[in-house]
DNA sequence: GTCCAGGATCACT
DNA sequence: AGTGATCATGGA
């Protein structure tokens, strides 16, 4: 108790320990170490930075920061408790490598299993309604190589309990610091993510402390029931999707959005069509959808984008952000 | 200081 | 079933 109420005392503010990837020790740990060589990943295409930057910080995962490096852009990030480092080369080819110790081997496989293989996305893109929708194409146009990342649903769960009522780089340090205090060590200041065994064992103020605010309780109850139950969310997963998104709403702190954010990203259900502020700003603006209720909006997203519904919704969303940041 | 964020919940009609 | 206030926190 008392080395708790003492951590609370000097929690307020994180020190330069927080944010790792600038600190000069960081950059040659990654640099210095022998790590397994850059790789390739299979089936993978040319990508644009800014299309990169979208895929690892546009609001799919949390786990990945920029290193500050020059001329070519690097990034170190998470896929489930492996780390990875990431850049492109001059063609716009990824390059991947495993970071860590031991059993890491190369990653490239993990890699184009996490990211989608290209011709996997390819005949995902084929069934949405391109043809016939002016604005989607455009969509689709100017981000060559978007996708829907292939995450687990044990981290979209941690993730888009959180993400409520958050912006992204809020949500990216309630995860630094649930890493920081709870998650193993790689290097001082880079924690591996802590998973829902884990996390069950934290207080009420452990979460608040990692600055989820008033979601704590909602995170803390959540965590209960996932060690009461561990089979639970893969049971959850393997069920139809409206059976599936009804059961996640069931978890506290999970609506409706939330819920087709694990489906989508965590699942890789693409029926799943997460209705946020962004989402409602492009049915009213591009769709002319002003006043629809989101159970019409979302019943208008699965008869005119159909299955892939879930991708169609990446590209809208991805494009509205970047138009938005241009004005 | 104020407004808002990849919303959910509860208390009301 | 459909609204409205409220929630904790930090960035713009």
């Amino acid at each position: 108790m008392g080395a708790r109420s003492h951590r609370l005392a000097v929690t307020g503010s994180f020190e330069a320990g927080d944010d790792p990837f600038r600190s000069p020790s960081f950059l040659d740990w990654l640099e210095s170490s022998d790590w397994s060589p850059w790789l390739i990943p299979a089936d993978m295409p040319r990508l644009g930075v800014d299309v990169l930057r979208e895929l690892l910080d546009g609001g799919q995962t949390f786990h990945w920061n920029r290193v500050l490096s020059d001329p070519v852009e690097r990034w170190v990030g998470w896929i489930s408790d492996q780390a990875y480092q990431l850049m492109l080369d001059p063609d716009g080819m990824m390059l991947v490598r495993a970071l860590g110790d031991g059993d890491a081997k190369g990653g490239e496989n993990t890699l184009t299993r996490w990211m989608i293989p290209e011709s996997e996305r390819q005949s995902e893109l084929d069934c949405l309604p391109w043809r016939s929708d002016a604005h989607l194409a455009r969509c689709i146009r100017a981000l060559p190589g978007l996708r829907v990342l292939r995450q687990d649903p044990a981290t979209a769960l941690l993730a888009f309990i959180i993400s409520a009522n958050k912006q992204i780089p809020q949500i990216k340090t309630a995860h630094r610091r649930l890493a920081q205090r709870f998650g193993e060590s790689v290097f001082p200041g880079f924690n591996r993510p802590p998973g829902w065994d884990v996390l069950s064992k934290l207080s009420l103020e452990d979460w608040k402390f990692c600055g989820v605010g008033y979601r704590a309780p909602y995170l803390l109850e959540t965590a209960r029931r996932l060690a009461e139950d561990t089979g639970l969310l893969d049971r959850i997963a393997m069920m139809d999707y409206p059976t599936a998104r009804a059961r996640l709403m069931e978890f506290p702190g999970v609506g409706g959005k939330v819920a087709d954010c694990i489906l989508l990203y965590g699942c890789h259900r693409q029926e799943a069509f997460p209705l946020d502020t962004w989402i409602r700003r492009v049915m009213t603006d591009r769709y002319s959808l002003a006043g629809w209720t989101d159970s019409q909006i979302l019943h208008f997203a699965s008869i005119h984008f159909g299955s892939g519904a879930g991708l169609a919704q990446q590209y809208l969303f991805a494009w509205e952000r970047w138009q938005h940041r241009q004005a």
